[in-house]
RNA sequence: CGGGGCGUAGCGCAGCCCGGUUAGCGCGCCUGCUUUGGGAGCAGGAGGCCGGGAGUUCAAAUCUCCCCGCCCCGACCA
């Protein structure tokens, strides 16, 4: 394997490409368009999913299982949801050596199963609302797939709430879409653009879908986690109706949201720099690595006992670390390696510093190198590790905010997006127009924005008046 | 599905155009010694159905045909 990556600045998709792998998160399985997640990638997922579960049960929501195939003939009950879907679908026509009188579609999604079965659990008013999320692996056949971002198999979460009233659940859509938020900022270090989509680029079988949007290194868009007001449309598909107070029958409300492995795709590329990886220390799987540097037995024994001292305090404090024993190679490798991986904080500790005291503390993000006594360095290091939490974030917020430009005409649009980055401008125009822009700048419209930094102004098509602002780009 | 690239050791590649003894190189791996504060050095060693099949030939990694697979770029999508 040769040392480093191929600088971003050559190419974007080869550096995303390297760092994934040299980084050791994820690799390449023997089937076309899967991946296998590797323990380091894996973590990462943890990370963001433990985060999420804690939120989830917060608000009220249950986690359950609902299996994986699925009869073909549910997705086809609600019409957008099949024709958004059918195209690639995995099906299974053969079990215990004949073939099935029904296939069976491997999940793409879980809405047709689960509200197949809410009908079953729904009568009356007393039973909503319900709120169900199960984290689950789907399948969709993509014609092209790239580590994390699009893979033919890949892990998420999807919520299924059930409600008495529209109201309840596109609040219940909007909740869901700020604990995304909550994740991104305070998780990730990534800032989000919270919106609702277009007609043209909502979720199959949704009213309303609600979306954060990020801005990656190369300056294009990454849609980060979706949320769905889905009004009565599975609910009327699968027949799914409760008793109200006034002993009325009425279609239940529904709500659905995921967010995905591709993620981890996201950390990768909005914080990664041609060493390779940075991670926020908050989603980080060590926080510190130590690096303890010896050449005999009695260096040894005096550094590891200040090694010691430190690992003991770690734990003390929470601190994941993780200290890097190897004796087969050397410390020059290994402060390669994981800046590579990644760690937001690495300790180097040999003799000179074990005589002193002290200790050798250099930041990922910033590369700053300095030498620290003892107790100096664990009584500043969670602030350290907060400080580095929020710089990089505030260093993305002002990569996109320096990338993003107002645009008025058409032309201008044009111009931001072939550069790159992100048009903010306001919108009154058509599904047609929308089309006839993607296919002449590739970029489309990211979000209808929630916070606008103007009330309104003329669209930037028809120039007619118009109150929703939004963002075109390129996106992944 | 369209365009491009590539299948030779665990990984990255050379060799192929112009067929010819034992198929090379770098990294990694194993053993030993010396090393260890920014990807260590030397010595020795292990490891190949040259993607698969069929053909041409005295002889195929190399030429011909067919097949399979992967990666990258587009259209589709989290």
């Amino acid at each position: 394997m040769s040392k480093g990556v191929t600088p971003r600045s050559k190419d974007y998709a080869k550096w995303y490409t390297d760092v994934v792998q040299k980084a050791e998160l994820a690799d390449y399985s023997p089937v076309k368009g899967c991946m296998v997640i590797r323990p380091y990638g894996y973590a990462l997922w943890e990370q963001i999913r433990d985060f999420l579960d804690r939120r989830f049960k917060e608000t009220g929501h249950v986690n359950a299982y609902f299996p994986m195939l699925i009869p073909e003939s549910f997705l086809r009950k609600e019409a957008e949801h099949v024709e958004g879907f059918a195209p690639e679908l995995a099906v299974v026509t053969h079990g215990g050596g004949k073939e099935l009188e029904e296939p069976l579609v491997i999940r793409p999604t879980s809405e047709t199963i689960i509200w197949s079965m809410y009908k079953k659990w729904i009568n009356s008013y007393r039973d909503l609302p319900l709120l169900i999320n199960q984290w689950a692996n789907v399948v969709r056949w993509e014609m092209r797939t790239r580590l994390f971002l699009r893979t033919t198999e890949f892990l998420w979460q999807e919520g299924h709430t059930a409600h008495a009233t529209g109201e309840e659940a596109e609040e219940e859509a909007h909740r869901m879409i700020d604990v995304y938020r909550q994740l991104c900022e305070e998780m990730l270090a990534l800032p989000v653009h919270v919106g609702r989509k277009t007609e043209n680029e909502k979720f199959a079988g949704a009213v309303n879908t609600y979306t954060i949007e990020a801005m990656m290194g190369d300056m294009r868009a990454l849609q980060a986690g979706t949320s769905h007001y889905l009004g009565q449309n599975f609910a009327k598909a699968f027949d799914v109706k409760f008793q109200t107070e006034d002993n009325v029958m009425e279609y239940v409300y529904a709500s659905s949201w995921g967010v995905s492995t591709r993620l981890v795709g996201a950390v990768i590329m909005a914080h990664g720099d041609d060493q390779g990886l940075i991670l926020p220390p908050r989603i980080a799987p060590y926080q510190i690595i130590i690096v303890p540097i010896y050449k005999n037995p009695k260096d040894k024994e005096k550094v590891m006992g200040l090694v010691s001292t430190l690992e003991k305090a770690f734990k003390e404090h929470g601190i994941r670390y993780h200290t890097d024993g190897r004796e087969t190679v050397s410390p020059g490798f290994k402060f390669n390696d994981w800046e590579m991986k990644g760690v937001p904080l690495r300790v180097e500790i040999g003799p000179k510093d074990a005589d002193k005291n002290g200790l050798m503390r250099i930041r990922r993000d910033t590369g700053e190198k300095i030498f620290l006594a003892i107790d100096d360095f664990m009584n500043s290091c969670k602030e350290t590790l907060e400080d580095i939490q929020q710089s990089i974030y505030n260093s993305r917020l002002a990569f996109r905010e320096a990338n993003t430009t107002d645009v008025a005409t058409y032309n201008e649009l044009k111009e931001v997006v072939e550069k790159g980055g992100f048009a903010r401008t306001f919108w009154a125009g058509n599904s047609e127009m929308e089309n006839r822009i993607q296919e002449e700048t590739k970029a489309t419209i990211r979000c209808i924005l929630f916070e606008k930094t103007k009330e309104s102004g003329p669209c930037v098509m028809t120039g007619k008046p118009s109150t929703e602002q939004v963002i075109f780009a390129k996106s992944y």
